[in-house]
RNA sequence: GGCCACAUCGUCUAACGGUUAGGACACCGCCCUUUCACGGCGGCGAUACGGGUUCGAAUCCCGUUGAGGCUACCA
């Protein structure tokens, strides 16, 4: 049987990273097996409809990585893919289900249905639909209900389910699920807009489009049952199912829009690199064995499987996150780097050649998490000195060291080729000379060439920075706090 | 409340029924070192609890507890 899966999500706003941990974990699944990868919009709820949250969603899949087979844009021989456009088809469907018994009009007002449920509260039992008491085909008998529609009442069509009967199904992740068919509630197919509840386009449409694996959030475990009813009472096979653990937050509930950011498109502004990102949210779940932390997206498809998802939840676990994405900005090609972050340099105004940037990247990555911090880690780099750290000026600057300082820079000076090991073997020979240390010597240099205590090396930092603007900071210092030792 | 599913270091996780319960993030220490990092080495730290099955249980079964999901004319 060929493998065809599909991400089905609704137009409501942004893409949440567990809809992305979703969307991966079948294009994995569809890759692995060299299936097919179908996208299809979710858009039976109106009221909830957000304008451009469509193309908001596919804007983000595509950054990381994911496109499909078969989807609104592309098309593909199953579509549409919007469910709204596939209203006729949930139509016909559901009068189907009327015709063949397996489902009934009903005609209650939603104060009635909230009446109805507060009595069954009241008495302390499950809420569900009553079959017996409410304005139902059930209790209004065949001609009644004709003529009620006939009439222009409101009606929505509801899912008969069988009282008497157990529901089984295997889940892939989970094993077998059990559930009574007295504890499922008469759940609504077509609501009295005559549009179709998620369960009935969801089922008909994964039936439609012969999707093989519906691979979805825990969160649809509960429904699934009455996904399993309505394909035995449409006479159809139902798919496989395999219920993903959630994703959680740092008290363990599912993470949400009310707690931070969620939307995977605040992670791309942040600047993750896709790979960190998709990297990162493979592992939360899902793990092939072994100790294996980074994983390309091939090397992922290869060794995804259902089987070796996890049970249970997974806390979003940000400051991992940071360190995946440190570890490929370590390993990241310096012109790669440096074409992503230079119209980011070009907007803060410095102008410099791409060699030069990518010099810069290879001095400072290992200390930040993200290349855009490049140009505000290392802005000296760019522009001049702004100012100096004063406890570390104060704490460094005097007269033994200026006129130490002078004196190492007059034999830098002597220097035709202003390079690291140049650079190297005449501060060594100088240390040697006026028997002094690396530190004390070197901690001043820095303040004088980037006005920092912390950074990168610093004979890389002069070299790459060059013997002009070096000596440009130099004499600026010396003319302005020669003799000043205190700030 | 009911139903469903879940439970290994703080977090992500590994472990044919037989391991000193392994790795990673975070944290701490040491080394490297001009600073800060990177890196290397080490430390801290877990099988929720109680019963069973078994020669042997993190692993299988039952129960308890806990935390979660669902309980819409939303998905």
């Amino acid at each position: 049987m060929s493998v065809r899966v599909r991400f089905a999500p609704s137009p409501t706003g942004y893409l949440h990273v567990g809809g992305l941990r979703t969307a991966l974990y079948n294009y994995l699944f569809a890759k692995h097996h060299n299936g097919k990868m179908i996208l299809r919009i979710e858009d039976t709820d109106r009221t909830r409809f957000v304008e451009n949250a469509q193309e908001n969603l596919v804007k983000s899949l595509l950054w990381a990585g994911i496109d499909f087979d078969e989807s609104p844009d592309k098309g593909g021989e199953f579509g549409p893919y919007v469910q709204s456009e596939r209203f006729e088809m949930y139509k016909q469907s559901a009068q189907i289900l009327v015709d063949n018994g397996n489902a009934y009009y009903a005609f209650d007002t939603s104060e009635e249905i909230d009446a109805m449920r507060q009595r069954q509260q009241a008495a302390g039992v499950a809420p569900r639909y009553d079959r017996t008491t409410m304005k139902s085909q059930y209790t209004l008998g065949d001609e009644a209900t004709k003529q009620l529609i006939a009439d222009g009442n409101a009606y929505v069509i509801r899912l008969k389910v069988p009282q008497d009967e157990v529901i089984r199904f295997k889940d892939i992740i989970r094993g077998e699920v059990v559930v009574n068919g007295k504890e499922i509630d008469d759940q609504i197919l077509v609501k009295s807009d005559g549009f179709p509840t998620y369960h009935l386009a969801n089922v008909v449409d994964d039936h439609h489009m012969q999707i093989s694996h519906v691979i979805r959030g825990e969160e649809w475990l509960p429904s699934t049952p009455k996904h399993v009813i309505l394909y035995k009472a449409f006479g159809w096979e139902h798919p496989e199912f395999a219920h993903l653990p959630l994703l959680l937050n740092d008290s363990k509930i599912k993470l949400s829009k009310r707690h931070g950011d969620v939307a995977v498109e605040d992670f791309i502004t942040k600047g993750f690199f896709k790979e960190a990102f998709v990297n990162f949210i493979a592992l939360l779940g899902w793990n092939p064995t072994g100790d294996q932390e980074i994983f390309s997206i091939d090397e992922l498809i290869k060794s995804f499987n259902l089987e070796k998802v996890n049970k249970a939840g997974a806390v979003f676990d940000r400051r991992k996150l940071d360190w995946m994405n440190s570890q490929y900005l370590r390993s990241k090609p310096l012109n790669e780097l440096a074409n992503r972050i230079l119209p980011l340099i070009k907007e803060k105004g410095y102008n410099v050649e791409i060699e030069y940037l990518e010099k810069v990247i290879n001095l400072v990555k290992e200390r930040i998490t993200f290349a855009e911090e490049v140009p505000d880690f290392a802005y000296y780099m760019f522009e001049d000195i702004k100012e100096y750290e004063v406890d570390y000026f104060n704490k460094f600057w005097n007269e033994n060291t200026e006129k130490l300082i002078k004196g190492l820079f007059d034999k830098y000076d002597k220097l035709d080729v202003f390079e690291h090991d140049a650079l190297e073997v005449i501060t060594k020979d100088y240390i040697a000379e006026t028997n002094t240390k690396f530190g004390p010597l070197m901690n001043p240099v820095r303040l004088i060439v980037t006005g920092k205590s912390v950074g990168a090396s610093l004979l890389d930092t002069m070299a790459i920075l060059g013997k002009d603007k070096t000596f440009e900071r130099f004499n600026y210092f010396i003319s302005k706090y020669s003799g000043v030792y205190s700030l």
